[in-house]
DNA sequence: GCCTGGCACTCTGCGCGTGCGAGTGCCAGC
DNA sequence: GCTGGCACTCGCACGCGCAGAGTGCCAGGC
């Protein structure tokens, strides 16, 4: 276990190394931070750090840096969550307020992020697996042929079209469309499945493969993760990287595109508060150099969707946590109101 | 007037630059092409073309580069579009048919672009204001809402709630849908205000506002061209910008978040053929060492969008152009398909 | 008149050695 | 267990010299 100092020497040494982005020796460090010993009794402590694999130097007689390992007990131990000022929580409040639909939420939550904590932000689409259904609509486009429109309570559309199996009447579509409706509407989406099995038996016999195609592919609607959308932006921001930063960034932005590895990085943090993913914490090895800041938010108490973001291991994350918890507070109170 | 073997030597220095990235020499020049003439001759040719603008050199002693002048003359005058071979234009074709829904298009587009030219590619989604109607939906909320679900010819969806001035029944809503409908499926955008024009007076006196709130907010929906959107991808390619792109890479970065920007600079090329814009021809300053090149695409002859990619001037013209005209043929195509 | 080979000149990039400064580890003393 | 002192280690910035590539210009030839 390490003694008291020993973690404020780490913590110190965390601190100046994210503002000057330089190894921090001994010297600087007492300089800096009244711990009340001399250099020499921060050396014994940072060899001791060092031994535990908390603080790593570049090169022999250089200055020390945080590892993984020290960043996660920053975190952990040693660092609360900055809460935002009133004019911050303000500024946010009255940014989001202005949009105009769901979109528009999204792409400020983004900017609002990237300015915020000066990184690149991520933002997920409200999830369609936790919502609830706010209606569904069907249109005749043919006489074999149906739109399917879905609207949720988060105010995301969805639609489908299906070729049904026989022609279907207007009447049936409508009475299809009222039965649905009284059946799903405000219910969620995991309860839908079970809700609508038996509905085709209501239907005269000829409209029950047509009634069958249409909730198949209500269902599938529902189900179909893979449509989780994200939106990214304040990329430029990797450019404040570092000055080695042609190897780090290149790696970055490439699994940016990814989406596929940028939700399965949100989808496995399930902490209900913020998580922390720290360097080599991160699947994915392009990321093995960045820590994402992540935190579910959504309508109700529940979270529906992820947002957060990435920035170098050397991130200020007291300030990073608390911008992210906040915009996520401010963004799921929009999405209540909406 | 410049003679012929100039423009021969402008275009071998285009050529060379292009492939390798470095100033090019007089010697190696009179290796790599066939000119027929010796060194010092193509010397005093480069000495010309310096003279005329058309190329410079980054220090004195060191080989020549084209200038933006110098890549406009080649792209105008020396060289062509390069055509996709067959193999690539059954790639193009198959992975787009893959496509499920407008979005997925989209994305797709922006994959297979990016990797084709190994720069950044950017894709507007269709546009509303050429599109047609395929059909309005109106939904209650509430007595006093209604959810207005707009979808075009193209498959794009846009949803708006209309908060109405007064209770507003079912039968009066079915009476507006239908109405609606078969005034505007169908019809272009543009001329969607006329044809309702007169529909409130179609109506009971108590329901005219209702019907009018529903009608303004169709037609800003309509008209709202702020609402187009892009999708980017490919960033990653920038880190294939140059050694020195710390500098540059950031404002391109920053230039391609702005949408508005984007959209403004892919608006303003009107050709009907593939528009290449060199690096200072780009207004913002940020894409002054990047070229654009861009076209339109649509489902039918008619460019209901645009879509190109961004690179350095340094840049495979040819190749690029050929690249971005062959998705925008397909894409046209498969928009038409769906 | 235009092309060519030759020549002197210029400049960049690179490898190398050096000196400086920051920082460390260790040790003896309090 | 803390402190001051001291010798040591590196990395980095700087200056130098050299090689190589490329140019401009000139005199000669077709």
């Amino acid at each position: 276990m390490l003694s008291e100092r020993r973690l404020q020497v780490l913590r110190a040494i965390v601190q100046d190394y994210v503002g000057t982005e330089e190894p921090v020796g001994s010297k600087a460090l007492t300089e800096r931070h009244s711990l009340g010993v001399s250099p020499a009794t921060v050396r014994n402590d940072m060899a001791a750090l060092e031994d535990e694999g908390y603080i790593a130097q570049p090169h022999t007689s250089a200055g020390r840096i945080p590892t993984d390992k020290g960043y996660r007990l920053f975190v952990d131990k040693l660092a609360g969550v900055k809460p935002m000022t009133a004019p911050e929580r303000r500024a946010i409040q009255n940014f989001l307020e202005g949009a105009v639909d769901l979109d528009d939420v999204v792409a400020r939550t983004v900017r609002l992020l990237a300015q915020l904590t000066r990184q690149v932000a991520v933002v997920q689409y409200p999830s369609l697996t936790r919502s609830t259904v706010r209606h569904v609509e069907l249109l005749s486009l043919a006489p074999a042929r149906v739109m399917l429109v879905l609207i949720t309570d988060t105010g995301r559309v969805e639609q489908r079209v299906v070729d049904c199996p026989a022609p279907f009447g207007e009447a049936s579509l409508a009475d299809l469309r009222a039965r649905l409706n009284s059946r799903v509407a405000n219910r969620r989406f995991t309860d839908v499945p079970s809700l609508v099995e038996d509905l085709p038996e209501a239907f005269e016999h000829e409209d029950r493969g047509t009634v069958s195609t249409v909730l198949s592919t209500l269902l599938e609607t529902l189900v179909e993760e893979n449509e989780e959308r994200l939106m990214i932006g304040g990329t430029a921001n990797l450019t404040r990287f570092g000055h080695d930063f042609p190897l780090t960034i290149r790696p970055v932005l490439e699994a940016l595109e990814e989406q596929v590895v940028l939700l399965k990085l949100l989808g496995e943090a399930q902490d209900p508060g913020v998580t922390v993913r720290i360097g080599h914490e991160n699947a994915h090895e392009g990321l093995n150099s960045t820590s994402v800041v992540s935190v579910g938010y959504g309508s109700g108490g529940e979270a529906v969707a992820k947002l957060g973001v990435v920035g170098p291991t050397r991130m200020d994350y007291p300030g990073t946590m608390g911008a992210v918890r906040a915009v996520a507070r401010y963004v799921g109170q929009i999405l209540a109101e909406s």
